[in-house]
DNA sequence: TAGATTGTTAATCGATTAACAATC
DNA sequence: TAGATTGTTAATCGATTAACAATC
């Protein structure tokens, strides 16, 4: 299996497959093909084939895959085949909209506790997950090896937040505030960017003009 | 000035320009170069020097440029500059919390009403914006003139909603759900997809196992 | 002047698409 | 068999980077 050289763009196109392949699944098919979900979204064919060539799935000419062998296969090779613990720091509309989600079943990505320092949220729970003080953060972090850390803080506080998750061990920090934040090489941050896609969407609009 | 042509990468950038902009002014400085923006970002100067000629920002050599002239090129590009009249469907939290965002000072984007079915968030307020009952959508729509309509609804409705939207007028898209939409060729969806950022998340944690 | 910068043209790099042999 | 599909190699396309002349 590959490293970590493989395209971003690629990577980002999986979700799309597998939200694909579920309803196709559900309309009680049990195979598909590359041509199949190209057609569906609006993908080209040979990209398709690659980008499942590199998940080291194999499929049978003229029938084409299995879906749930494709399923796995992308699952598996993006990791959500597998828990990750993750906590979340910040409990404001946009935590408590994050909380709400169910990322679990599809990613494999657990939110087991979420921290704040609002005296009047602690104590709390919200979809079943407790709500801690943040000066907790290290110590559960560490016992129970978190790996994920979910940032929706105010922007001033995130770089502060982002130095105690890196103390406490956490490998990747799904960063939703605004601030560039500074890791250590070995950690992995992943930015929300609504301003991008709010770039994109106001130019197509001018563009029309 | 360009019509729709440019790549979407290019778009992406620009908001990270703006940023480090606003930060090199807060510094005090009046004037900075492609050179500095380089250093600050990591993207090859080359790349910005690129990305400011679509905007149609000149400079001049040895100095550099006035840093509110590039804003003004970059905001005007974008359609940053001016007031847009957007409706929020869907106040659930992602939807609270989006209402929370004060988007119009750095977008021009602004969200004036938010809709929603369920009978006890209708008549509240979240940031000073209204919630009304969905069927006074369109009509408000119309009357308003919305431009944008931000799709913060469980997945089952968004396609109905959406459809809503289109017959009132709404020409641009931003959507929170995970439902692919259908829209006539001349609207605009922006889709905010967080599984794909998540795809990447996990595939370079694994990749460092 | 020399150094720093702009803006453009050429080269490189990487992603996407086309072409095609192999196969059930 | 013929048609549909796979998977790979070659070609194309587009984005990024390098090179460099112009300039205050």
């Amino acid at each position: 299996m590959k490293t970590g050289d493989v395209s971003e763009l690629t990577l980002r196109r999986y979700p799309r497959y597998l939200h694909c392949l579920r309803k196709l699944k559900q309309s009680g098919l049990e195979y598909t093909s590359a041509n199949e979900l190209s057609r569906q979204l609006a993908v080209h064919e040979t990209q398709i084939r690659k980008d499942l060539a590199i998940t080291g799935l194999q499929g049978t000419p003229k029938i084409g895959h299995r879906i749930t062998d494709m399923e796995r296969a992308i699952l598996t090779y993006l990791g959500w085949n597998k828990l990750r613990i993750s906590f979340l720091v910040g409990v404001g509309n946009l935590g408590s909209a994050i909380l709400g989600y169910d990322f679990y079943k599809e990613t494999g990505i657990q939110i087991v506790a979420a921290f704040d320092t609002s005296e009047h949220k602690i104590g709390l729970a919200i979809n079943d997950i407790s709500i801690f003080g943040l000066d907790s953060f290290s110590k559960m972090a560490k016992r129970m090896k978190a790996q994920i850390g979910i940032l929706t803080t105010p922007s001033e506080v995130a770089q502060k937040v982002t130095n105690l998750m890196v103390e406490s061990g956490i490998k990747a920090i799904w960063n939703f505030t605004q601030h560039p934040l500074s890791v250590p090489s070995d950690v992995i941050v992943e930015d929300v960017n609504l301003y991008a896609g709010l770039a994109v969407l106001t130019r197509k609009l001018i563009a029309k003009e």
